[in-house]
DNA sequence: TTGCAAATACAACCAGGTTGCAAAATAAAG
DNA sequence: CTTTATTTTGCAACCTGGTTGTATTTGCAA
């Protein structure tokens, strides 16, 4: 079973309305998706409690966090899914919007002794085909 | 002359005491700065003011302007310098400090059909060797 | 059904950045 | 050395994305 409900019930949390529908609306995205993302497809969520809720479910492993190039979190369901994973993404700086590439991520650069790497980021931007389509 | 009276006078723009003293401090600079960075060594002067004096010295070819990962500004003195051109840098999450690393950056991926690429940007975050030093 | 821990709403705050506008400073012309 | 037009500055307000504190409400287990 993928339902939120079940989801969050095995999960150990409790199942709150907030729970359940950011759940839904992480499940129903192509894309990773930025806290207004949520909130707009969610008006009447808090929007310090979306922040919570978001955070709850990236606690108990339902849900993936990362940041993207301007520094701000994206949110996606982390069921069997495993997406998103082994690209690079491309962002468009005229509509925001986030699109996969088919390229692999470059490998990790060798640091200088002592230093310790926590994570690297491969930040492609531009704009995309409609948006280029559109001023032309 | 690379003193930033001359510098300012050729470019054709006003010369102010904010403008000096931004181009000055990102001239003494060894890495990039933030607003922030900037704003602690001029105390006094106006916050927006700085904002301004940073894009007036880009506008008028006087200064670099980048974008770090986390989406913030960081300003650098364009002289015949040419500096942090070739090469990516790793940014300590701990002391949010910079350091040149010796790797090239990455090549640019293919995009699809109709986009067009603006930028792309290595992000290398980690913990300094003095950070990781000091917490072991 | 009751009771307590967990979650929510709301207000306040923060960093980084932008906008509007009146007052002040630059630099050119007289 | 003044006058003047144009820039620049300072200040207040605002914006997005995010965090913290706290009183109230809710989930759920006993
Ligand atoms: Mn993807
Ligand atoms: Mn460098
Ligand atoms: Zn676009
Ligand atoms: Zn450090």
């Amino acid at each position: 079973m993928s339902n939120p409900v079940d989801l969050l019930r095995a999960a150990g949390v409790r199942v709150t309305p907030g729970r359940v529908r950011s759940l839904e609306a992480l499940q129903a995205a192509t894309q990773p998706m930025s806290h207004a993302d949520i909130e707009s497809l969610l008006p009447d969520v808090d929007r310090v409690t979306l922040y919570r809720v978001l955070d709850s479910l990236v606690a108990c492993g339902l849900a993936l966090k990362a940041v993207d190039t301007r520094g701000v979190f994206r949110f996606s369901a982390s069921g069997p899914h495993r997406q998103h994973d082994g690209h690079i993404h491309f962002r468009c700086t005229s509509c925001g919007g986030v699109s996969c590439l088919k390229a692999a991520p470059p490998p990790p650069p060798k640091l200088p002794r002592g230093f310790r790497l926590d994570a690297v980021e491969f930040d492609v931007r531009g704009t995309c085909a409609q948006c280029a389509g559109q001023s032309a």
